[in-house]
RNA sequence: UCCCGAGUAGCUCAGGUGGUAGAGCAGACGACUGUUAAUCGUCGGGUCGGGGGUUCAAGUCCCUCCUCGGGAGCCA
């Protein structure tokens, strides 16, 4: 008789068939002569499992004595439905057997733990089904990104992430490289990405960016992934609509494909149901004064602090742009705004609910004189930029662009306090393993 | 780098004004035929982050160092 396997996502489809499900154990029941086991084995829902002494081998039932926490494990039985089970179906054992036993020290138990504790287990911990479920929203994020610009005819362009050159003045991790000298882990793809706008049209880049910044923040990490679309022909106000589009599209998605893991999350999905373009448009001047209005001692000319960004953000039941903030206060590839040359033409993105920039966005400087003139006020070093130069040396073009924090849209769509539950393995300053 | 806060059982924590440690969970054993982080009974479990000081006596007071967390700055 052959034998059927199943995933627990699948049960539905195996009612009042005898199947096989393999999976770890993550709670025990006993209770005399009727026992529980409730399994996991990386679907949205955990099984549970029914285990009734006079209805299975003996040798099976003594079996279960023997279970630990974690131990991995193949049991066989009867699917049905059962509105006392989690996930409403349940298995009838009427086989019990064990793979891989785990020793009762296995660190992480059903109870609080914390942070730190839990980062050091985080090998184990994410088998939890918090995590589990915040990890299945991170992949819906990635496919959505990965759809929405396919369907736009975006390329998708993989920039290095050993670089010469320096995007942005924020700490950079350095390493030798062969005869070349110093050569620095990418913390953003941008400058390459504008490149690729110049021969592809529209693309996107999708990858991991290192900022050897020493954050303590529950918004940073040293590690992170980031997407940056580059747009030719695409002036700044084309660029946020993109970006509203791009982010109403991503938080749709996951209302609609991963409703079961934002329940598990906890998620008041009522804060994310509003999320739909077109979101707020602020002028950084609009800003300053509603801020001072509001208390803030912010003077013109300074950039935003998460005070500012919190209270700015508290009357709205969407994202927000800030719009066209002081040259000073931003990078030298922005595009400076004609009709108020103290500016540039860019935008942040800040997430509602105080979960703070999700997007930083900009038109690009296409002047080549005046891009020139900025590197050297900026004291960059100018062989390093030759390249980037040569962009709008040969044909240069109106383009614009942005890049998206993955973890921080992960955080915010879950309702997750700190980013780094929103990544498998977090790198921050303190932090190298797991 | 700066400002707060925390280090006590495997884990989460409690330990007014100093008198050599306690709970819950986890674990072991037992009971229970529908449990949902099951429940009930019994038992085992500790260099109180390191060092120094005050004191008859320090988990507790003082100094110092270490580690970690949160926030600021920077940014996604």
């Amino acid at each position: 008789m052959s034998q059927t396997f199943a995933r627990i996502g699948e049960l539905a489809q195996f009612v009042s068939q005898t199947v096989t499900v393999r999976g770890w154990v993550s709670h025990l029941r006993s209770s005399g002569k009727v026992a529980f086991i409730v399994m996991r084995d990386g679907s949205a829902t955990p099984l549970q499992c029914v285990l009734v002494k006079k209805q299975m081998p003996e040798e099976d039932w003594e079996r279960f004595a023997s279970l630990t926490l974690e131990s991995s494990v193949v049991v066989t039985g009867e699917v049905r439905a059962d509105d006392r089970a989690p996930g409403g179906f349940e298995l009838g054992v009427s086989a019990l057997g064990l793979f891989g036993a785990s020793p009762l020290d296995y660190p992480i138990q059903p109870k609080e733990h914390g942070v730190d504790f839990l980062l050091d287990n985080r090998h184990l911990w994410l088998r939890s089904p918090r995590q589990v479920a915040i990890a299945r929203v991170r992949h819906e994020v990635e496919q959505a990104i990965h759809d929405f610009f396919y369907e736009r005819g975006f390329l998708r362009v993989d920039t290095p992430i050993l670089t010469a050159a320096i995007g942005e003045r924020a700490g950079l991790f350095e390493t030798e490289y062969f005869d070349e000298g110093t050569a620095y882990l990418a913390q953003t793809g941008q400058l390459y990405g504008e490149a690729a706008a110049a021969a592809f049209g529209r693309i996107y880049t999708f990858g991991p960016t290192f900022r050897a910044e020493k954050s303590k923040t529950r918004r940073h990490l040293t590690e992170f992934w980031m997407i940056e679309p580059e747009m030719a022909w695409y002036d700044q106000a084309m660029n946020q609509d993109l970006q509203e589009e791009f982010v109403s599209y991503l938080v749709q998605r996951c209302l609609t494909r991963r409703a079961a893991e934002l329940k598990e999350l906890e998620r008041d999905t009522s804060k994310l149901q509003t999320v739909r373009a077109p979101f707020p448009r602020i002028p950084y001047t609009d800003a300053v004064a509603t801020l001072q209005g509001k208390g803030s001692d912010i003077k013109w000319g300074d950039d935003l602090g998460a005070e500012d960004e919190a209270l700015l953000v508290a009357d709205y039941d969407r994202p927000v742009f800030v719009c066209n903030y002081p040259k000073e206060a931003k990078a030298f590839y922005m595009k400076e705004n004609p009709d108020d040359p103290r500016t540039v033409l860019c935008a942040d993105l800040l997430a509602h609910e105080g979960y703070g920039e999700i997007i930083g966005g900009s038109q690009r400087e296409d002047d080549h004189d005046k891009l020139l003139a900025r590197i050297r006020h900026e004291g960059l070093p100018l062989d390093a930029y030759g390249w980037y130069l040569d962009l709008r040396k040969y044909g240069t073009f109106v383009h614009s662009g942005f890049g998206l924090g993955l973890e921080r849209t992960v955080a915010w769509i879950c309702g997750v306090q700190h980013i780094r539950e929103c990544i498998a393995f977090p790198r921050m300053m303190h932090r190298v393993r797991p």
